[in-house]
DNA sequence: CGAGCGCTTGATTGAGTTCAAAAATCGTGG
DNA sequence: CCACGATTTTTGAACTCAATCAAGCGCTCG
């Protein structure tokens, strides 16, 4: 069940298995059907999340009500609202599932055990976060600089196999088109 | 000279004058004259710079060969390419003076100090990158769902003085729009 | 099996870009 | 301090990418 967690530590960090079964007693696994929200605007996020299985999403409605996507996170990928995770502030966006979905849910008290546990953990997490504003930064300049066409074909390079997975609305909201306008693009797209 | 850096810090920790002065002999000031670059594209980034008067900028160039800013850096700011300093990995943009600036730069062997001194000032420095982060967030979002316009008007209303110091095409330059366009939206607005 | 949702396609509109050129401002050297 | 060249800003006109509005199709799932 959270074997897939214990795997990516394997992979990233050096950990014995010792260690693993100290953190495999305080891992809570939470099972959520598509559709089901996890977090809404305006309450302060408890704790971030690891993807077992399934996709969530982040989203921010806007004045217009239009949605858009801020991440997907499917298997192996970390959600939170970190700054209402950090702060205790009311969040700014809304966490969903896309997919029936089974997760880790970690709080402040399980991240300080699991530093205990795994010193090594701590600043692989700091590089997470860094990571994490990179890839904002890369978004927004995508954004400030690239045509529709150009986003979308960058998307599905960088994300192959979960474009696949995605409704094309979906994509659609977290490029900042409307999804008239990324059909119109896949269109053109496949005919060369 | 370094007054306001010493103001910054009494005003948002807990510091005593003792500390300060420890600190003092650690500090380098640099000097730039508008225009100079402190970092290019490729390079790697060896410290954060603290603004004690004028202004830096990060920007970006695109393949078309068009800037795109990323941040001001005026008085009172922290400035730096977080990803490159943390990773030691090549920068991905360039950091230069827009105005005759002072500066303290700080490498990582300083901030260790700055740590020691002041024990308080880790967990800030870490909601520093936190702050980032949401405004990186608050920016894409601001990108996909407002109208030139209303963009324009956020940033003067977050960035009141600043926007007093810039000239016009930085401000379209960060805002994601071209000069032209931000000229018309000012003669839009001034006239009602 | 039908209602709703997601996707496509068409026609039209519109915000913002591009290209061009004039007007205003700035900075620097004589 | 003035003059001149360079840069910045403004304005105009044509164009373009993507949004909007509208309709129809196909699938799913209740």
């Amino acid at each position: 069940m959270i074997e897939p967690f214990f795997d990516y530590l394997r992979t990233r960090l050096t950990v014995t298995e010792t260690q693993l079964s100290q953190l495999e007693p305080l891992l809570k696994v939470k099972q959520v059907k598509k559709g089901q929200i996890l977090l809404r605007v305006g309450e302060v996020c408890q704790y971030t999340s690891f993807v077992l299985s399934g996709c969530l999403r982040s989203y921010v409605i806007d004045t217009k009500g239009r949605e858009h996507i801020i991440q997907f996170a499917p298997e192996n990928w970390w959600i939170s609202e970190q700054i209402s995770l950090y702060k205790k502030e009311p969040a700014m966006y809304f966490i969903d599932a896309i997919e029936d979905t089974s997760f880790l849910s970690m709080d402040p008290s399980f991240l300080e055990s699991l530093y205990r546990i795994v010193p090594e953990a701590r600043p692989f997490m700091d590089q997470a976060l860094i990571n994490s504003l990179r890839s904002f930064q890369k978004r927004l300049v995508s954004q400030l600089s690239e045509s529709g066409e150009q986003r979308y074909l960058a998307f599905i390079r960088t994300y192959p196999t979960l474009a696949l997975r995605l409704p094309l609305w979906m994509i659609a909201s977290y490029l900042g088109l409307t999804p008239e306008s990324l059909s119109r693009i896949r269109k053109e797209l496949a005919g060369r």
